[in-house]
RNA sequence: CGGGAAAUGGCUCAACUUGGUAGAGCACCUGGUUUGGGACCAGGGGGUUGCAGGUUCAAAUCCUGUUUUCCCGACCA
């Protein structure tokens, strides 16, 4: 076999963080910009994300979620009130402190998350249970000053959204947290094809203010674990320093209860991490800008014709696509659709006229099959995008469960972490000081408490007192 | 934020050790020939060497500071 020119980028298994910047760099996601981990989205990337939203947006508005935007920044004042959220986020933030040449009387934070813009907010709008619920959410950008960073999985300013809801009992607001858990959890494998393991944070690694965090955590290639997604229920934790009262139906004044719940552009990281190869990039075909991508073979005037033609047929399906009418060799247009992760290449040539079919090529198994054009060609695009979508499922939760190990104590935990990480069930007292110790081994951290628990054993892998729950530990990124 | 490495046309690198007007391949533009896995020929454009100081007759090269990127830790979505 002839020798591949402008191999452009590292082998996945040769050097993977590598392997990892040359996807964003060479399918056009992401580029660097002059501030530190502020990276400026391309569009390429900036596509996925509009889809993510769509999808997201549709499904958070089907529950009766309002959009609304709120400030970019919030006084310090403001941020103070609630004491272990702003401990939490003092070491990350941004503040300004000067505006038009004057020192501000009061400085001010740019958003890390809006949690106190919204409790400001509602404190003012809310007065009676027949104002609640308050179901919102916005999309927009935050801010944290990250140590280290990485395209799309530790920026210092990302794109998100964030819903803040606002019930008249607890047991509404629990049941608003676990329902977004449930929304994203859908997303992540029906939409991204990423299988997920969802369940509760411990104490120690809950959200800074909340009585409990949920989460979504995902299992990249290289076994490293990735928070996702989370769910928090706040309880009065928010609305007794905000004051947010309402009269309840026993005309009586109530703390409200409260929850919010965000996931990232760090999903792009997560598509990246999950499923691509190689090649470049692949993506489930649900969530791909472009579905299909049309490569005529020749100049021959009936080969661009039938590339027309199937291009409308496409369009009229709505399947987005486009023809790659770009000057390059048939070679250099396969590989680069390759690079972009386009799920589906229908290559057209003059042979093919003659045969009345298609080369259909799939990337993510690279099988290339012909098709008939006396069939129905939108029947078999679409059966063939919900084949991909489940395979790369599929693939990832094999994967996964290839990776998660049972781990009964400290010398095993180890031995998975420094050989071949991914997810350690194991069981745990409750203790943190167990979680620390067991931290100290390349920084494994439990990812969550699911909520179907095993029972491995009975005592905690640690310190052998009594197990309290199964944990998911993992190292993450 | 600690420890390490790096920054030279869009990309990958050379020139740096020993200071003397920055060079190649790929990419790009023009014309032509091509087209079933990263085509070929001919011509052409593009860099005050990350930024700011300093040393020197002279700095990509030596010195200081700074910014960004990558790797390993600590912190975190």
């Amino acid at each position: 076999m002839k020798e591949q020119k402008n191999k452009k980028i590292t082998s996945r298994n040769v050097d993977f963080a590598k392997w990892y910047t040359d996807i964003v760099r060479n399918a056009h996601l992401a580029a660097y910009s002059n501030v530190k981990g502020c990276m400026i989205l391309e569009p390429n990337g900036y596509a996925i994300w509009e889809n993510i939203q769509k999808i997201l947006d549709k499904e958070f508005k089907k529950l009766g979620h309002q959009n609304v935007y709120m400030p970019l920044f919030i006084p310090e004042s403001l941020l103070k009130k609630e004491a272990e959220h702003v401990e939490g986020f003092a070491p990350e933030g941004a503040w300004v402190t000067e505006g038009g040449g004057d020192v501000l009387e009061e400085k001010m934070c740019v958003r890390p998350t809006s949690e106190t813009l919204f409790c400001d907010y509602y404190s003012t709008v809310v007065k009676s249970y027949r104002d609640l619920p308050k179901l919102y959410n916005q999309w927009c950008n935050v801010v944290r000053w990250e140590k280290e960073t990485r395209p799309f999985l530790r920026t210092r300013e990302f794109l998100w959204q964030e819903g803040h809801t606002i019930h008249e009992t607890a047991e509404e607001a629990e049941k608003e947290t676990r329902c977004m858990l449930e929304v994203y959890k859908n997303f992540f494998e029906n939409v991204l094809a990423i299988p997920v393991v969802t369940g509760k944070k411990t104490e120690r690694e809950k959200f800074a203010g909340a009585e409990y965090t949920l989460t979504v955590e995902a299992l990249m290639y290289n076994g490293i674990t990735l928070q996702s997604a989370t769910s928090h229920y706040f309880g009065q934790k928010f609305t007794k320093p905000f004051d947010i009262t309402f009269s309840n139906r026993n005309n009586e004044l109530e703390y409200a209860y409260q929850t919010s719940w965000g996931t990232t552009t760090r999903m792009i990281g997560a598509l990246i991490m999950v499923h691509s190869d190689d090649n470049g990039l692949v993506l489930p075909p649900k969530i791909a800008p472009y579905k299909v991508v049309i490569v005529p073979i020749g100049k021959e005037e009936r080969v661009f014709a039938k590339a027309e033609e199937i291009h409308t047929l496409l369009d009229r399906a709505d399947i987005s696509n486009f023809i790659d009418l770009s000057d390059k060799s048939p070679g250099y247009k396969f590989a680069e659709a390759e690079m972009l992760g386009i799920p589906i290449r229908l290559e057209i040539g003059p042979k093919d006229l003659e045969k009345e079919q298609l080369i259909v090529a799939r990337r993510d198994t690279s099988e290339k099959i012909c098709l008939s054009l006396k069939e129905n060609v939108i029947d078999k695009i679409y059966n063939l995008m919900d084949q991909i979508q489940n395979n790369l499922f599929e693939t990832a939760l094999k994967r996964n469960l290839e990776k998660t190990y049972i781990c009964k104590n400290m010398k095993e935990i180890e031995n998975v972490i420094y050989t071949n990480p991914g997810y350690i069930k194991a069981m745990w007292c409750g203790d943190e000081a167990c979680e620390l110790k067991i931290k100290e081994i390349r920084g494994t951290k439990s990812r969550c408490i699911p909520f179907e628990e095993e029972n491995l054993s009975d005592v905690c892998v640690c310190c052998g007192k009594k197990a309290k729950h199964m944990v998911y530990f993992g190292i993450q990124y």
